[in-house]
DNA sequence: TGATAGC
């Protein structure tokens, strides 16, 4: 069923398209069987517009990745500082980047052409003066592109100490950040390394030598432990990024060691241009995000911001299941997901607490179901060893706490079940919009198809949900009846997923 | 009975 998904765009574009098509089929506009030719004509008539956001200018004629379920297809507000001048680039030729890491772009990663937030923020990123930038782009619309492609286009291959540095909220998110990186930067020689705690075995070697590798992606408690330690030198940092800038910098989160790390840099270099990327923006961190920028560095910064209601991806189809208690929502999974689940794809179900992960994970087996579980209180080999497992496709359903709601990245994930919602926990009859919205983005990556079933047993959840419609601005469909099959085949089937 | 990272 991997193929069922690449329906209209693929099978489009292949008859117009000499080139045969690979095997694996991707969609989006790092597909390159799946994107059109150039238009032949660029016509100069009436209907090509031209944007003029600040001194931004995106020629609509030259747009490329018009498809209808263009999840990008959305407006990207940019607001730039100063005098330079952007032109959104087409091709990554445009970008004045290295052969090898071309070649990596094409030959590794298998692009074609820049995503509509990679053509408009690898501009920003990579022409002189380098300036700061705080980025939303819409869940799996390739954002790591941006910021792995910022790093390695900034470091100096002859230089050998640390040039840009990558800050993530999670090990998963640090590992598969580095995976990219290696394999876009296959060809440029440029070296790089981990910075996450070390395990017992190899903590003393670790601990001793200084980083000589010239991209650094990490977490931020063994980040700033190195700095302290002067195991990692700031001074010649070129470039910081920071990955789910939002949730880095949020109050509860990581703020305080974002800022320590922030600080240090510009105290040793401050020249260093920042990169902020995330797919949610709360208003509150927003602002404190800008004024951070602001205040700390001294250059301009431009911004790239998609409103709220624009955010859902509607590729993905979300419904309600209103159940009558909680044991019924063991029995939806049971009877329904793991049963339906298992012929669409691969299948996550996020659920608030370590301990109800482990429930839910001993319920399913009791009845002969196999499910993987994470959540962090699992050992570090153990939490590689299932992602491994779930990214190679040796599990089909995996249950995990908010640890993977953030960036995980598995494209045949066509499955997301709440079985909590996202509350926040300072205020519990809150939502947590943000991570309810990465969630839910762990379906339909790169703009393929996916479904997601929200959970719910009491007026709580359902006064949760209506908040997370509303805030949205967008209806989220009920199934009526949570013990009926065919209403959850028809679900699917509408989600285009059977 | 929040989860994360990291002490």
């Amino acid at each position: 069923m991997a193929d069922n998904d690449s329906t209209s765009t693929a099978t489009a574009t292949a008859a117009a398209s000499p080139i045969p098509k690979s095997p694996e089929v991707r969609r989006w506009a790092d597909e390159p069987d799946d994107v059109p030719e150039e238009p032949e004509a660029p016509s100069t008539s009436s209907d090509t517009a031209t944007a003029e956001l600040g001194s931004l200018s995106i020629d609509e004629s030259k747009k490329v990745n018009n498809f209808l379920d263009d999840p990008e297809d959305s407006n990207i507000q940019a607001v730039t500082a100063g005098e330079t001048p952007y032109t959104s680039a087409m091709r990554f030729e445009e970008l004045n980047i290295s052969p090898e890491l071309l070649k990596g772009l094409y030959v590794e990663m298998k692009f074609e052409r820049p995503s509509k937030i990679q053509s408009i923020s690898l501009p920003m990123i990579l022409t002189p003066p380098f300036k700061n930038l705080i980025a939303q782009a819409h869940n799996g619309s390739g954002k790591t592109t941006c910021f792995v492609l910022g790093m390695l286009s900034r470091v100096d291959p002859k230089l050998p100490y640390p040039q840009a540095l990558c800050i993530c909220p999670t090990r998963e998110l640090a590992i598969q950040n580095m995976e990219v990186l290696l394999k876009m930067g296959k060809f440029t020689g440029i070296t790089s390394e981990l910075g996450l705690p070390a395990d017992k075995a190899n903590y003393r070697s670790t601990y001793k030598t200084p980083v000589t590798a010239q991209v650094i992606i990490g977490t931020p408690g063994t980040i700033n432990k190195w700095i302290a330690i002067k195991r990692l030198a700031t001074s010649n940092l070129k470039i910081l990024v920071f990955d789910e800038a939002d949730h880095m910098l949020a109050e509860g989160g990581f703020k305080e060691d974002s800022l320590r790390i922030m600080r240090d840099i510009v105290k040793s270099s401050s020249r260093c241009q920042v990169l902020l990327f995330s797919a949610t923006f709360n208003d509150t961190v927003k602002a404190f995000v800008s004024k951070i920028v602001k205040d700390l560095f001294v250059q301009e910064y431009n911004q790239l911001f998609v409103k709220k209601e624009e955010l859902s991806l509607d590729s993905v189809k979300q419904y309600k299941v209103k159940v009558p208690n909680e044991p019924s929502k063991i029995m939806v999974i049971k009877d329904k997901i793991m049963e339906l689940g298992q012929k669409v794809g691969q299948t996550i179900i996020f659920v608030r607490t370590r301990r109800s992960a482990g429930m839910l994970h001993e319920e399913l087996s009791k009845y002969g179901y196999e499910v993987t579980t994470i959540q962090g209180a699992l050992n570090q080999e153990d939490r590689d060893k299932i992602v491994k497992e779930f990214k190679d496709g040796m599990t089909q359903v995996l249950i995990s706490t908010d640890v993977l709601a953030r960036g995980f990245d598995q494209s045949q994930v066509n499955l997301v079940v709440n079985f909590d919602l996202p509350i926040r926990h300072d205020f519990p009859s809150e939502p947590d919009y943000e991570v309810y919205l990465h969630r839910i983005g762990r379906a339909g990556r790169f703009g393929r198809k996916g479904a997601v079933f929200n959970l719910l047993c009491d007026n709580r959840d359902a006064m949760i949900m209506e908040k997370i419609e509303r805030h949205f601005n967008h209806y989220v469909t009920e199934v009526p009846s949570w013990d009926s099959d065919e209403q959850f085949e028809d679900a699917l089937k509408k989600a285009g997923l059977m």
